[in-house]
RNA sequence: GGAGAGAUGGCCGAGUGGUCGAAGGCGCUCCCCUGCUAAGGGAGUAUAGGCUCAAAAAGCUUAUCGAGGGUUCGAAUCCCUCUCUCUCCGCCA
């Protein structure tokens, strides 16, 4: 019928708890503004009282017309006359009609405000103004010293006669990469062997994924609307000439679903595997014994980074395609900490497990991501640049993503509740291949592999020059 | 790409304009019965939103039968568009 209307869809997509908005917008304003997030009180309180008027009256009139609409019934089946009641309803007709107008017309409003809000911010995140303010929770493994002039991993590379950005940029554009013969082989082992570890040792289930995704998927972890600038939209070619004819019949303007500005037919790109590992479980009740939900995927993941022109331009820090191994846990709410430590571990292990030194900082409230409650990243040693550089980063992003997806399970009660998810990167292969050139770089232009990728290398100890 | 058939609640499945949020069955929950088990009897069992309310409880109400739109006083049912599933043909890794 008018399904705009329909509190399920229009809330569906809401990422705070609606409830908790209405009742402490100022406390939510408040939380919002230490991520540097302006949340628009007055505007809102507005279009509240203006969407509680519009609905009540339309509601009101909505059961007028079904309790007509059922004396109606009722008298032609018995028989009698009914011109009087319809007559009385018909003129409902065209006030009804206005009222629904202009109550999808204050929702939808309010539905632009709503899409643009981030998470609010764990108590346990510390408050900051920029990255700076990032804290540091520990450190594990002792950067190397060096002997002698440690180079990056593009003049290792491209030494090597592995790596070969130019031809790379040939082929597609600046920020990919052309990898060859051993170098080509150890990024393909260390997506081996971290999706191993995972699914061996901490109990994840491997996915194939889809890397070709819908917009609902991309709304359902957060993506979009609002960051579709970053994602490669892959538009679906309709030869056709069929779709110049007019697609509605009816008054209602398109523009009126306050869905579709961004809902459309496209695929896109995923850029992580994050997007199809959580959407598993959109649009579902999972039982309660089930839980926790753990899924690992190896994935190539795009970027188009229209935000960071001129970052990380040389080498393969930042690039438009890269391969990672992603984890996401699906959890019960009351689990959702204590997995997002477990999870962060488990993403720590393969740095352990290779020797590259790291460290793990607790993002402040202005460094998080949009979906999340608390992010840790873990950072990776890189002698060059003689920094630690973000390798995984791992979030809870606790009922925000469940609520766009409508993910619930169903809990000790047997009613539907929404559950917590958690993803991180477990991990950046390209970043790791990176720390590896350059922390296990030798004088003589060689690299060592780390021993436990040996065996995914038939057995080769190092990179050389006439590695194939 | 061509031709056809479908999409209904946790599951199966009925329902072609009115009292249908939806028969019946399965499953599940509670109660009764039986010494235990099995069988049997009874009751209940969708989701989301809004309003009243300090809150809870409760009440009233709206929406939802793949999605969106239309016709109608009234749509699961009629019309249009789309998506997906199945069968056959073609093509293909």
């Amino acid at each position: 019928m008018h399904g705009a209307l329909s509190g399920t869809r229009f809330f569906g997509v809401s990422m705070l708890d609606i409830q908790l908005l209405r009742t402490h917008p100022d406390h939510v304003a408040r939380l919002l503004a230490t991520r540097n997030y302006v949340f628009p009180l007055t505007e809102f309180g507005e279009l509240e009282a203006e969407r509680k008027n519009i609905q009540t009256y339309t509601e009101e009139l909505q059961a007028r017309r079904n309790a007509a609409s059922r004396q109606i019934g009722n008298a032609k089946s018995r028989g009698e006359d009914a011109s009087s009641i319809l007559a009385e309803v018909a003129q409902l007709g065209d006030e009804l009609r206005q009222a629904e107008n202009q109550l999808q017309q204050t929702q939808t409003a309010l539905q632009h405000i709503l899409l643009q809000i981030p998470n609010l911010p764990h108590s346990s995140v510390p408050e900051g103004k920029s990255e700076a303010d990032n804290r540091e929770v520990r450190r594990w493994g002792t950067p190397r010293s060096f002997d002698f002039t440690v180079r990056d991993h593009v003049s290792i590379g491209e030494s090597l006669g592995l790596l070969d950005l130019p031809t790379a940029t040939k082929l597609s554009g600046a920020r990919f990469s052309l990898m060859t013969g051993g170098l080509a082989r150890l990024h393909r082992a260390l997506a081996q062997f971290m999706l191993d570890v995972h699914t061996q040792e901490h109990g994840y289930t491997e996915a194939y994924v889809p890397y070709l995704i819908n917009a609902d998927s991309l709304r359902g972890t957060g993506q979009l609307p609002k960051f579709k600038d970053d994602l490669f939209e892959i538009p679906r070619k309709k030869m056709g000439m069929v779709e110049s004819l007019p697609r509605n019949e009816g008054h209602a303007p398109l523009s009126s679903n306050p869905r579709c500005e961004y809902e459309d037919d496209d695929l896109y790109l995923i850029p992580t595997a994050e997007v199809p590992l959580t959407n598993i479980v959109r649009d579902r009740i999972v039982a309660l014994e089930s839980l926790p939900l753990k899924f690992t995927a190896h994935t190539p993941c795009f970027r188009s980074e229209a935000g960071s022109y001129g970052r990380d331009t040389r080498g393969m820090i930042r690039q438009h395609q890269f391969e990672k191994v992603e984890l996401v846990q699906i959890v019960h709410p009351q689990q959702s900490y204590k997995a997002l430590e477990e999870l962060t571990g488990h993403a720590e292990t393969i740095l352990r497990k290779l020797g590259l030194p790291y460290r793990v900082m607790t993002l402040c409230t202005a460094d998080m991501g949009f979906a999340a409650t608390k992010t840790y990243d873990i950072e990776v040693w890189l002698p060059e640049q003689n920094t630690y550089r973000e390798i995984s980063s791992c979030s809870n992003c606790e009922a925000f993503q469940a609520r766009r997806m409508q993910a619930r399970f169903r809990n000790e009660k047997g009613k539907p509740e929404l559950l917590h998810t958690l993803n991180g990167s477990g991990l950046a292969v390209g970043r790791t291949l990176v720390a590896i050139l350059e922390n296990f770089q030798n004088s003589d232009g060689s690299v060592s592999i780390p021993e436990v990728l040996r065996d995914y290398m038939g057995g080769l100890g190092r990179l050389t020059a006439q590695t194939e």
